[in-house]
DNA sequence: GACGAAATGTTGCATATGCACTACAAAACG
DNA sequence: CGTTTTGTAGTGCATATGCAACATTTCGTC
């Protein structure tokens, strides 16, 4: 049959163990689960990621909070825009004129304060779903991941 | 100090152990690895998945794709339109009125396989990356998702 | 067969994501 | 110095993602 013959190519192949459709997958599922606890704050999960980014860094450019968050320069440009536009960060006074970084402001800090408790309960439903392995697993991934921030 | 008190809070928390901040970037970083292999055959890493899913289900609805693959109902009429526009997959013949099932087709079929070497090639790549425990891990990961299509 | 519940698909809206390209600014070099 | 190289940011383009709301179709039940 032509189809069982293709099926069992390359189909059946990246179905057997493609990660980038598992990783994908992954990502949907657990982001979906934040994005419902955090939706009564207002922000979605992305937004709280890079909020915490921004207030681990503690001020800086986008090109900085891409190579820490493993995400484009220009995918910053954009994603922070909302953010600045409620107010939960702020540029800094700029220093001369090349680059802009950004600070969490008075409000963002609040607002991440008053959501920890939605974040907890979607990582006590992330963590459930993965389990321990599949969490410690995540979490060694990740890590691994080849950085380009070096501390400056 | 008011930034040592604040990231010592629910920051630290989050930048230590949070599973969707770390499947986001795992996501990011793996995609883009697909993305580039792919680039030259003209998909990227989602719609190469997509098509992999429709080939593997062999005729499905947009709402029967959604649930293997874990997307909303809504993203897959917007995501199948540039697969449907190339002619990489078609639609069935109405069956009625109600639903508008797609098959891959044959140039869907021969994409697939024309791209198999990139796949491999980025599959590879990002085996090395996570390692041998993570590739597991993910697998795993993957599988264990809930699943909500169950054989029809 | 009629009715209400569940499923399917679309559109409006908002956001996320990254590539190619452009414009500047800054540092490095000779 | 001036020139080259590097770094930062923005825009145009295309796609991905999902919620809310809506229209339509099925299906289950009486």
């Amino acid at each position: 049959m032509d189809r069982r013959d293709f099926n069992s190519d390359i189909v059946s192949e990246v179905v057997s163990g493609c990660l980038m459709t598992r990783t994908r997958r992954i990502s949907r599922v657990i982001t979906n689960i934040y994005d419902q606890e955090l939706r009564d704050y207002g922000l979605n999960a992305s937004q709280f990621s890079m909020l915490i980014v921004i207030a681990k860094l503690g001020g800086a450019s986008r090109a900085e909070i891409g190579r820490a968050n493993f995400q484009d320069r220009t995918t910053l440009t954009r994603s922070l825009a909302p953010l600045l536009a409620e107010g939960w960060i702020q540029e800094l006074p700029t220093d001369g004129g090349r680059s802009r970084p950004v600070v969490i402001s008075d409000a963002g800090k609040k607002l991440l304060n008053d959501a920890a408790p939605a974040w907890r309960e979607a990582q006590r439903k992330a963590s459930q779903l993965v389990g321990d392995v599949g969490a410690k697993a995540i979490i060694d991934v990740a890590e691994s991941l080849p950085r380009v921030d070096e501390p400056k």
